[in-house]
DNA sequence: TATGAATGAGGCTTCATTCAT
DNA sequence: AATGAATGAAGCCTCATTCAT
């Protein structure tokens, strides 16, 4: 029934508060059955086992972060208030709900792994297109400088700004950081010339 | 005797290995024992407890990241070259290394929080400081877009390229979250528009 | 109504299967209920509990073995042909379904064990009486050694090819421990020397 | 120290103890911990896991076992004599201790089975050669009936009267049985005529 | 009649920490 | 100065059983 349904998502929006604020580890079964207001054992009705609803918990936290950027993108226009729209708004989201994806990383079993890349993958390329969208705009208006090389800036806001994939396993830590150090040069010139084409 | 010390930093460079590799929570004593090669019970000879073991780890790390970027930020001159140089450098090492400053925070207690605290708050400053002094110098050689507000700026690139605060707990977290909600304007500002004055 | 017979014994062969292959304690209601494909709180529905389901498998298999026994040697005339029979037959099921009975005696609370031995009390005349009558056959053929003593006889291939009572339980250990150590001379005397009067 | 050996020891005895009495799933490490007079995780400072303590108690069990036959056997001359008390002595063991093994099968996982299956293959090895010795004897000695087939003969008895390999474990059943299928007829010729050359 | 939902008891295991040497 | 031995607390998970429908 329904009800079912809304009990499982209540708690896994428990899991998701207690997860997003002590981390996997700390998390205890115990903590996020208190949090959902049912018995400890209940967890085990609707989910196989802590990873698993770890992963649940991961994989709705990081729909509803999309699902917002994409909500509020749509209430903007022209170039400079969309980039600020899609930089601006779900920042707190970044900062509350990233880590989990984060330490998803860390502690998920081979089994997951791929699950979670799919996820991690899937949405970069929504934020990637979102932005890739946002610059064509943006040339076509006329406002951006024409050094800039598109898909370079829109790699570097996504990394450092939305960091969906900062993490420190040491799962693919080297493949990431390589390419931090590259892009650097671009952000740094960023930062120093800016993007918008000076009239 | 040296041979003391030597020993006890080992073991704090056993831990800080362990800790950035694996967490807090998944690190164990028997882990770090064996990485310095020592038993397991030896720890407590030379430190009080795993939480002690952990805040003093954080502290060498710490310290150690500061004294890099001093160190390779004396071997540039000229504003452009030293931003870059500031930025550039460490980022393998934050990367590395902060996560263990940021789950600090998670698993400290109480008593321990001031330290770590104190920790932050100074490595913020020397930070800043080199920023502060570096955009010092930027205005000095007239390289400065003059809408810049030199605080304003530094705390942006400090929080957001060198992230030393970054974290996840609970503690402070809206606080930070407020003030980077606001910086984000200018930093978005900065990426449009630069930092480096148009002739 | 015989609907719900039909069902109630669905549940006892899906159990007897599931007991068999797994044991008792490795035997959840879980697995009986996805054997029978029903509900696992159904079986709640038709047995009081576990145990009480598990007595009343025993039971069950039991009956069977004994039934399977009787109707085979009833295809079989004179001593020899009939004792192969006896003992040839069931030995697949004696290996396949004994052990539920064994089990039984250590996973039955006090309450069960009367009924229990009852069970394997009248198996045990049952099968004894088979063999007596047997015995007394093949003396009145004349083919026995007159040196064996029936009774004696009788309970010794009883209990070591049909091992109605071979069990681990700390319960009678000690009382079937005793009668096979005096049981095992005439085994082996047996074996050393045969039934069958020769000349 | 031999101290650490003694209560590993003791460890041991009391799961051997408690395994046999109580068998895998329902012997707790809390009963096996009490019964050695520890607290229960000291077990883990022995001892890896349940698992591993049940694997080395069976190998413990079956050792005593098999030395305990050995020894016995030594004291004999004859082949009557002998034959009697391999076949007599270790009757209380085996019904005893033999469940430890026959339940090992069903209890282990797919890493230790190898482990068992050459303990098991080492005991029947060790057993057949003792029979086949005596037999070879007693043939030697001229009191055998030609018609018996040693190796035949060997393998029944063994099956039969110790029965190393008995078990229920789907594993390996079904070759066990067929084979018991038709040793039976073997047995059973045996029980008949005996082995012993009438003269 | 049948079963989805919920839970408490109990078992295995890990780990920081203490004790004795 | 160093560590082997021992343990209690706490966490994950299974399962028989109850409750409500």
């Amino acid at each position: 029934m329904t009800l079912a349904i809304q009990k499982r998502n209540r708690i896994l929006e428990s899991a998701i508060a207690v997860f997003v604020a002590n981390g996997y580890d700390k998390s205890s079964l115990e903590d996020i059955a208190a949090e959902a207001k049912i018995g400890k054992t209940t967890i085990y009705y609707y989910f196989t086992s802590k990873e698993t609803l770890f992963m649940e918990a991961v994989q709705a936290a990081h729909e509803q972060f999309l699902a917002d950027i994409e909500r509020r993108l749509s209430g903007a226009t022209g170039f400079e208030q969309r980039f600020r729209s899609v930089l601006q708004l779900p920042i707190r989201e970044v900062f509350e709900k990233m880590p989990i994806i984060v330490e998803a990383q860390a502690n998920i079993s081979q089994s997951n792994q791929e699950q979670l890349a799919a996820l991690k993958k899937e949405g970069r390329e929504r934020l990637l297109c979102i932005l890739r969208n946002l610059f064509k705009e943006g040339k076509e208006e006329g406002v951006l400088d024409e050094r800039i090389m598109i898909e370079y800036a829109i790699n570097i806001i996504h990394d450092w700004l939305l960091m969906t994939e900062i993490n420190l396993s040491a799962v693919d830590a080297d493949l990431i950081l390589n390419r931090l150090e590259q892009d650097q040069e671009q952000l740094i010139d960023m930062i120093l010339y800016g993007i918008i084409k000076r009239g």
